[in-house]
DNA sequence: GGGCGCCTATAAAAGGG
DNA sequence: CCCTTTTATAGGCGCCC
């Protein structure tokens, strides 16, 4: 079943299901049952209210989780657990996103290990910039003033220029995946597969090549999950494949002004060129 | 650090099925 | 309700002081 947050659980243990959801669709439905191991780290649960009915699970349950999923003793990592877990909620971010973020934490940690250990890289840094990240990687990305912020507001002193420069220096070593606009693209495609709209692989082609023809001055500055959605649109709509704005802004949890603001620029971009090429 | 203008994304509203 | 388009507003960013 789904917990509250969106979350796949097992129906009868209550212990998180299933890959984590990172997209913006909807979660899907339908019971899950059984265990699941989620690439070797997931033990246990964190789930510290139940998703049936409304009594709590006992704080001593929930620590014993905590524990067993991120390591005993007193670790950095649970501290950093239980301060992105605040951070999220007063951001205002699904339970998924911390989630996501812890992981790509932990990973920075393991690439960075040398680094952490010192004074200018502290943890809660890597906790920062992996928060920006896992927000990025899902296609709502944070700016880092505001995730500093949002840090230094629990006392942490953790600024943009720290985040920006781990994840620099993570991505110098490869621990952080690039994303590319055929990502992006991808990443869009299966939000909208979801829905029943197919989108094969020559259309991410095909938008992507709309999207490279495309000035980067232009359109620099715009959200570039918004292009691809936008990009998407266009070479459907090209193909006589016809989505509503309204539907698609609410797959994607978007507005249909930013969704069709977009898609008119491109359009507008796209005429200009060809009229420069027909001119010259 | 503000104050200011520019720009984007979004919510809300308007208006036509 | 489903959809498109317009309008108003918030919030970011750079720039200037």
């Amino acid at each position: 079943m789904v917990s509250p947050e969106g979350f796949p659980v097992c129906s009868s243990c209550g212990l998180v299901a299933q890959e984590l959801i990172f997209d913006w669709s909807t979660p899907p439905d339908g019971d899950v049952k059984g265990r699941i191991y989620l690439g070797g780290w997931e033990e246990g649960s964190i789930i510290t209210n139940p998703p049936l009915g409304g009594s709590r699970v006992s704080e001593r349950l929930v620590k014993l989780n905590i524990r067993v999923k991120y390591g005993g003793g007193r670790s950095a990592d649970r501290e950093v657990f239980r301060e992105l877990t605040v951070i999220c909620k007063a951001l205002g971010l699904p339970r998924e996103v911390c989630e996501h973020a812890f992981i790509i934490y932990r990973k920075l940690v393991r690439v960075l290990r040398d680094v952490v250990a010192g004074r200018r890289v502290t943890h809660f840094k890597v906790a920062a910039a992996a928060l920006a990240l896992s927000s990025r990687s899902e296609g709502r990305p944070i700016p880092p003033l505001k995730i500093a912020k949002a840090f230094r507001a629990r006392g942490h002193l953790v600024s943009p220029s720290d985040i920006m420069e781990i994840v620099h220096l993570a991505r110098r070593r490869g621990g952080v995946p690039r994303y590319t606009t055929r990502d992006m693209l991808r990443l869009c495609a299966a939000v909208l597969a979801k829905l029943g709209v197919k989108v094969d692989e020559a259309v991410v082609r095909d938008a992507e090549e709309v999207l490279h023809a495309v000035p980067r001055h232009y359109v620099s500055g715009r959200d570039p999950h918004l292009l691809a959605l936008a990009a998407l649109y266009l070479v459907l709509k090209r193909r006589g494949v016809s989505i509503s704005y309204y539907r698609l802004a609410r797959i994607t949890r978007r507005a249909t002004s930013s969704v069709r603001a977009n898609v008119k620029l491109l359009e507008k971009l796209l005429h200009m060129r060809e009229v420069a090429v027909a001119l010259s």
